[in-house]
RNA sequence: GGGGGCGUAGUUCAGUUUGGUUAGAACGCCGGCCUGUCACGCCGGAGGUCGCGAGUUCGAGCCUCGUCGUCCCCGCCA
């Protein structure tokens, strides 16, 4: 054992660093240097000792030889990796280089060593091959972000943001903070409740995102504002859903949608130029809903690959399949996509994999056929003609070596699990190439009805602007209006959305009555919104990103939790802290909560 | 709220199919040797409530039930 008691401790005395571990190179040989970091490696030969230093710079060699210095020799010998060392000495060109390390063509010989600081045996090794559990790895996180590429990550996050405020200070938008303890709105997504102690009984909500204050911020005529904000919702998590993200949130003035989209389009293009050298080609293409849903079965498609969803109900109809039939009669669809070269892998146990992957998504099954050079291999190949089949493979444009998947449903379900199954597949078959695809989705509905709350709900928000065209069908067909929304997709995920706002309170008012909100209600929740409108308000419209997404992609991490620096589990726990925890009953009853509620 | 995966030395895993003597490996850790290593090497050593709790059994890491934690997905997320 170590002995850890009697072991002195130095001060940093008057060292002072003169570079990061990745700064010296060749043209610093000869010269005298001081590096402090961390033990990355130790390799002890006994009378010399090799020691990696890392810090978030980079890593160095430095090297302990007794005939350098005796003293310094003698000290490295307890050193163990990740104890916090500081080491003066000259630069010299390595005899044998290290084409692994950007430092690797020079070395430090120590003449003084200080140990800053010991450890004790890490949880888990920074500098290990194999990665430990997350549950260990976010119980120790500060550990796990001492890792240079986890570093990386941070770094990069840390210049997209830095990055976009530059861009958007030069778009002349200002950055406006907006308040944390705000007030609990009935639409949207649950709420984070803060009780209040000065009035007992009362709760501020934590925002959802700060939607009312900037376009409050547009009728005092800030014209262009922007925030890098952390937003709060409390809903259940997943990979690419924190319980507090951070949006990049904007709102401009006397602008329509046009505008909006205009700004993100060269914010999209500035980031992935300087973060990524990637060149994203203007204009973003743009589809609506619609056809998104009618050609992918999302609102959210995945542009790199094709394997689009096409409508075969036509040819369904003339088939004698029963289920085919039975769906078309109570008004769904037949669907279906073509997989590529896809009979290879279809074997029946991959078929029955996939079978219940659509059931996960409501479908009830999953027909397929297998097209070969002498025709169909298939349960389906006697219920259609071969008019009929032939009409069926060039829709599809299939051909020999291909498998065809067919979906019957209800609409809805056809295009959820088709949609899924269009990217499951392509995940499967390795078809989702690299890259960035940007696509706009626009002309969303502006209402959709809730099943379970019997009522019309905003697809996006409350403040969202229909159409003018469709103003008509307000009041007897509300389905059928759409909105002045926009989403702003990469690579299949959402990563922002917005929309042209509601400026006028007669319209406003209109739409809360649509919604089942009474002007009572509209008047306690949104009463200062509505209020607002009364008073100038200009013509305004904005948007918000998912920003810790949009990282996460340009960093190349599949989960959100690699580009938050503490994040909580999928239980809303963090394993650092241990947070949420009980608290003190004098702390509740201060707030006036009764302790046996909880 | 529902479905699924995982839980065994400090760490990552094997062992669970078919219950059976003392639960293994690699990395890490500790001690020794080594002057050009860079995943240094060589020799030796320590280290386990098999997540937790019940049950079945002569006997449970392995079978059953429950429970906790974690991850993925559905619902949910204007």
């Amino acid at each position: 054992m170590t002995d850890f008691d009697n072991l002195i401790i130095d001060s940093i005395g008057d060292l002072k660093r003169t570079h990061d571990c990745g700064a010296l190179t060749l043209k610093d040989t000869g010269s005298e240097a001081v590096l402090m970091g961390w033990v990355n490696t130790r390799r002890d030969l006994g009378s010399l000792i090799f020691i990696d230093l890392r810090d978030r710079g980079g890593i160095t060699q430095v090297v302990f030889d007794p005939l350098v210095s005796g003293e310094a020799h003698e000290k490295a010998q307890v050193l163990r990796n990740e104890w916090v060392v500081a080491v003066k000495g000259v630069v010299e060109k390595r005899l044998q280089e290290n084409p692994d390390l950007s430092t690797g063509q020079i070395e430090l010989k120590v003449s003084q060593v200080k140990i800053l600081n010991r450890t004790e045996t890490p949880p888990f090794q920074v500098d290990g091959a194999v990665d430990a559990s997350e549950t260990l790895r976010l119980k120790y996180r500060y550990l796990e972000l001492r890792r240079p590429q986890v570093f990386s990550a941070f770094f990069k996050r840390h210049m997209i943001a830095s990055s976009i405020r530059q861009y958007l200070n030069n778009e002349g938008f200002i950055e406006v903070e907006t308040p944390f303890l705000t007030k609990s709105t009935p639409e949207g997504a649950r709420d984070y409740l803060v009780p209040s102690r000065v009035n007992k009984g009362m709760c501020y909500a934590l925002p959802q995102s700060p939607q009312l204050f900037k376009q409050l911020l547009m009728v005092a005529g800030f014209d262009r504002y922007y925030q890098i904000v952390r937003c709060f919702r409390d809903e259940d998590l997943r990979s690419d859903r924190q319980p507090e993200f951070t949006q990049v949130d904007l709102e401009m003035s006397f602008v329509d949608e046009e505008g909006v989209m205009a700004i993100f389009e060269g914010m999209m293009q500035k980031i992935f130029r300087e973060i990524l050298a990637h060149e994203v080609a203007l204009p973003i293409k743009r589809i609506s809903y619609h056809e998104a849903m009618d050609r992918f079965g999302t609102d959210r498609p995945d542009m790199r690959f094709g394997m689009e969803i096409k409508d075969v109900s036509d040819i369904a109809a003339k088939s004698d399949f029963k289920i085919f039939k039975g769906a078309l009669e109570s008004g769904g669809k037949v669907k279906a996509i073509n997989v590529k070269n896809g009979g290879g892998y279809f074997s029946r146990k991959k078929i029955d994999e996939l079978s219940s992957f659509v059931a996960g998504h409501g479908a009830k099954g999953l027909a397929w056929i297998k097209v070969t050079e002498d025709g169909w291999q298939s349960s389906l190949d006697k219920f259609f003609g071969p008019e009929d089949k032939a009409l069926l493979v060039s829709r599809l444009e299939s051909g020999p070596g291909d498998t065809i998947l067919i979906a019957a449903d209800r609409e809805k379900v056809v295009n959820d699990a088709l949609g899924a199954l269009r990217i499951e597949v392509a995940r499967r078959l390795d078809l989702i190439g690299g890259g960035y695809s940007f696509v706009w989705i626009t002309r969303f509905p502006l209402l959709e009805y809730n099943e379970t709350e019997k009522r019309l709900e905003a697809v996006h928000h409350p403040f969202t602007s229909p159409l003018e065209e469709d103003l008509q069908y307000l009041d007897d067909h509300p389905d059928k209006v759409r909105a002045r929304a926009y989403d702003l997709v990469l690579n299949g995920a959402e990563i922002g959305g917005g929309s042209v706002r509601i400026h006028n309170t007669a319209l406003q008012e209109r739409i809360f009555r649509i919604l089942g909100i009474s002007q009572e209600e509209a008047l306690i929740k949104f009463g200062f919104l509505l209020e607002a409108l009364k008073y100038g308000a200009p013509p305004h419209a904005g948007m918000a990103i998912g920003f810790d997404r949009l990282v996460a992609i340009m960093a190349g991490v599949s989960s959100i939790r690699e580009v938050i620096a503490f994040p909580k589990t999928t239980s809303a726990t963090c394993l650092l802290t241990d947070a949420p925890s009980r608290v003190d009953e004098a702390q509740l009853r201060e707030l006036g909560l009764r302790p046996d509620m909880l």
